[in-house]
DNA sequence: TTTACCCGTACGTGATGTGG
DNA sequence: CCACATCACGTACGGGTAAA
């Protein structure tokens, strides 16, 4: 014979009830972690409070509206080196607590944690949300227009090769920008300088089987390219070489630049495309 | 009038980067 | 290897505003 016994905790009442006790932008916030796992104070303030006068007024509204997340449990924090020990800055990084992440959680998905994860990946995923955010800068300047961002998983293509094999694509991020001229396409792959160089080929070889599908073509009508995001010039250089004399990839489907290079890359693309004749992923609307 | 909240400035702390 | 500049995070504090 058992006993039910009463819930502990927070319960779905109380959390009905926090939810309407949400601004807007507390949604957008716990979204935005939900999309991406994790996010630095920093990147937060520059995408949900850019308005505010300067900067650090920005950084102080955006940690009182965290700490208040915070003391609700919607939110957490890790207090680690971002970067390593020996290099990076002691940034917070937040990510969604169980009932934030229950909050957001899309209609039917599973249930998801954030908080133990190896410093590696925490890094790699940090930078994706930078790539995120730059872009977002990018847009506020009017320079581009966001239409689409896609984020692991949301962004993965599963797909058969010519071979046979079953394979699925995963972009860190696919973006669909729109300027005055053009509507551009970007598949973007953030790299920490932590791979060889053989691995980014196997993974453009990966984009060239998806391209030879066609099914990116049908749905975005062109074949976005690829933009490798690289830690340092020297490895562009590399890995555009390398890119250059592989004779199964077609250099206009791939793009090289440093992190830093991102608003420059969208200013103007063929700048930096391995091949820059014959743009590919971008259309005239 | 009191309270709670929002905002911005000044400043301390701790880390990185640089030049000698 | 050290001194110094620089940068980012967070706290302290005070002004402003709207609701109770």
């Amino acid at each position: 014979m058992t006993m039910r016994l009463p819930r502990t905790g927070a319960g779905p009442s109380k959390l009905l009830l926090l939810r309407s006790e949400l601004s807007p932008r507390d949604d957008d916030i716990l979204t935005f972690l939900n999309r991406h796992r994790y996010a630095t104070t920093t990147q937060l303030r520059d995408v949900f409070f850019a308005e505010h006068a300067t900067p650090t007024a920005g950084t102080r509204a955006c940690i009182r509206v965290l700490h208040r997340l915070l003391h609700n449990r919607l939110v957490a924090r890790l207090e680690r080196r971002v970067g390593g020990t020996s290099r990076g800055s002691a940034a917070s990084i937040w990510y969604l607590d169980a009932p934030g992440e229950r909050l957001t959680r899309p209609e039917g998905a599973r249930r998801r944690r954030f908080a133990a994860v190896s410093t590696p990946f925490l890094t790699h995923t940090l930078a994706v949300t930078e790539a995120h955010v730059a872009l977002i800068r990018q847009a506020r300047t009017g320079a581009v227009t966001i239409e689409r961002i896609d984020v692991e998983p949301d962004s993965w293509r599963p797909f058969l090769t010519r071979a046979g094999t079953s394979t699925i694509l995963k972009p860190d991020l696919y973006a669909h920008l729109a300027t005055p001229e053009y509507d551009d396409h970007w598949y973007l792959e953030v790299d920490l300088g932590t791979e060889s160089i053989p691995v980014l080929l196997a993974k453009s070889r990966t984009y060239a089987a998806y391209r030879a599908t066609g099914r990116a073509q049908a749905e975005h009508k062109v074949f976005p390219r690829v933009l490798w995001l690289l830690p340092a010039q020297a490895r562009v250089d590399r890995l555009h070489a390398a890119i250059q004399t592989a004779p199964e990839l077609d250099g206009r489907l791939f793009v090289c630049a440093t992190t830093g290079q991102l608003s420059e890359v969208l200013e103007d693309p063929d700048a930096f495309a391995t091949q820059p004749t014959d743009p590919e992923g971008r259309r005239k609307p």
